[in-house]
DNA sequence: GCGTCATTTAATGTATGCATTAAAGTATGA
DNA sequence: TCATACTTTAATGCATACATTAAATGACGC
């Protein structure tokens, strides 16, 4: 067999889908702002079809709502809709947990969870609250893995992407998260020790913690539509 | 102000989205077949288009998956799908059932819930099965009603989706669900009392039990792919 | 001025045609 | 007979044209 080139065939719709959510995700497209399927076309490139397409796709994923003649919107999102996201990301990552612990991943299989541990630590030492952020995704998106549910991890990854602008909107007015990363090692140290109830209840609890501190910062800076 | 002539202005690709839904979850597309594009649009009388736009919608509910040149294919369930499934139910069920008890609903308030356990008492004195099951999945809707959480909501909405035609395949081969209604009653009764871990754990232990039964009568009977 | 109705406008919804390309089929030579 | 390269086929991906219709505009009567 010979090297087969790797062209990575990718169709529009599926650029379209992707560059929207990043530009969601990334706020890039506003919350709360209205885009024609036209102007979105233009500015991907290509023609209205793969475009509508895409908007579906990211309806169902809960990024925009497809609001005939006046354009897809860019849902914002509210402390109301961080507590709701937030209880299912609480239930879904602590049963993942709950679930690693169980299946009983040896030392070598929670690595890339401890380099997230790490990576936090020195992030946080700098005061890198941006590098902090995303080794903290690593490690939600890495426990999530270890979860061993496809449809869980599916589903946390979408809730995900919902509140990642908020989230980002918090990291600065937030107080360095110190005591995070004591969470996390508990957590890696259940799963390490396949104790299904103490991960669990770790994990929850670190969820509920940080999820009260986010909606809290939200209504406390009036942040009301991210 | 004039009564309104509530046309239902349907489009069609919501129409294909939902005739397709109702034709893969009631069975009439078997579940591992593949249908062209074509062939749906001429079924549904409708150009290519809005099926496809329908397609993708139901791709993006794990209804179907769609695969380039081979037409969409209707996923099937297996006993591994069904334990994945089940796990989430279980614990955005739970979830809805402890937060319904925060809420504090009165008498009134749970009618429904009510009554779908009547109806279920009924059903299962005539040995109705069917029966039994819609008022099984009214009691399990109206119980994310009353959580409150709309994305829990509809994610417990479409995994039910994903495992419909499987919870019929066994519902002839399982003993007749006499206990099933005790456990509906606690529930209701601590979300009435306003007992959040008691509606919780009472929800928790139904689901446990009755996801398990299901994956057991699903693997013994050798329904591998439904 | 103001509310109602007709007209216009523009954005979406749908059908269609064509380009692309994976897969199937076929021919060729070792 | 088998592997390989070529040809054909047919299904999708995408662009485009057109139909539909909600919203905006403007005309009209009061």
């Amino acid at each position: 067999m010979t090297v087969t080139e790797q062209t990575s065939k990718t169709t529009s719709t599926q650029r379209a889908a992707e560059e929207l959510r990043q530009m969601i995700v990334s706020g890039t497209l506003a919350a709360g702002t209205d885009h024609l399927e036209t102007e979105l076309a233009a500015r991907l490139g290509m023609s209205r079809t793969p475009v509508r397409e895409a908007t579906l796709v990211l309806e169902g994923q809960g990024l925009l709502e497809v609001r005939p003649r006046k354009g897809v919107r860019i849902l914002p999102i509210s402390p109301e809709d961080m507590e709701e996201i937030y209880a299912i990301l609480t239930t879904l990552e602590s049963l993942a947990a709950g679930r690693a612990a169980q299946i009983g991943y040896g030392r070598s299989d929670l690595a890339e969870l401890s380099e997230s541990i790490a990576a936090m630590d020195a992030a946080l030492a700098q005061e890198d609250r941006e590098g902090w952020a995303a080794a903290d995704s690593r490690f939600h998106s890495e426990l999530m893995r270890l979860g061993g549910n496809k449809r869980a991890e599916g589903i946390v990854h979408m809730l995900s992407d919902q509140v990642h602008r908020a989230r980002m909107a918090t990291l600065w007015v937030r107080p360095l998260p110190e005591k995070s990363n004591d969470d996390h090692r508990r957590v890696r140290d259940a799963i390490r020790a396949g104790n299904f109830e103490e991960a669990r209840q770790a994990h929850h609890s670190h969820r509920v913690q940080s999820g009260a501190l986010l909606v809290e910062l939200l209504r406390r800076n009036r942040l009301f539509s991210l």
